[in-house]
DNA sequence: TTGATATATGACTTGAAGTGTATATACGCC
DNA sequence: GGCGTATATACACTTCAAGTCATATATCAA
């Protein structure tokens, strides 16, 4: 399983979206993936965690887990040759430097 | 399938960045991606083509294929929140820049 | 029309992903 | 130690993607 396949599931997404807002403890994530069972939730975070997408912190009893976004870059290195092709006004870099203003 | 699970497949990457150079008849894809039998290769182009990030025209018994790269910032729209979590100096923002120029 | 080429589809098989139930492991607390 | 909680793993099962081979469809050329 690589990076491509690890955020081709939804559920995955919704866990490193989780996970960029902070850190949280796998029984957190669970609660949030109410539509799954906690070995399931377990499962998705060993692959995200194979592929590197997170990392986990032992704490106590409870395990802590947190996103590694620098493994997104092999998606984002893929996808940044197609910026070209996009329709300016929608280009996500221009919004990007729109928010941040010009040359932060 | 969505985009996501479409750009997940390693050979449909491929036909892709095929198709990012220029336009190919399908023939001219199968032919590239040689460990591919022709069926395999026309049917990632029907899950490309469903999922709207190639289209088609007919010429003749050819069927061009193109590239409709817009698709793509289903992606893009959400990596873009993570970027903000990578080491700067490695940050495509920033490098995509330093390519353009300043404010080009 | 007949035959050759280009592409798509159908039937089928195989393998892997995803899920739930049940169980194991690890830790904290008493 | 024994119990409860937190998390991971094992197993069985289902579903589906992806591949091949064979065949259908469409177009061109003669």
């Amino acid at each position: 399983m690589d990076v491509f396949e690890a955020i081709a599931e939804p559920s995955r997404r919704e866990v490193l979206d989780l996970l960029a807002e902070r850190e949280r403890p796998a029984g957190e994530l669970v609660a949030h993936l109410h539509r799954l069972t906690q070995p399931a939730v377990s499962r998705h975070l060993r692959i995200l965690r194979e592929v590197g997408l997170v990392e986990v912190r032992p704490d106590g009893q409870r395990r802590i887990y947190a996103l590694r976004a620098d493994r997104l870059m092999e998606i984002e290195n893929w996808i940044s040759r197609y910026r070209k092709y996009w329709p300016r006004h929608l280009d996500a870099l221009e919004q990007h430097l729109d928010q941040k203003g010009p040359r932060e």
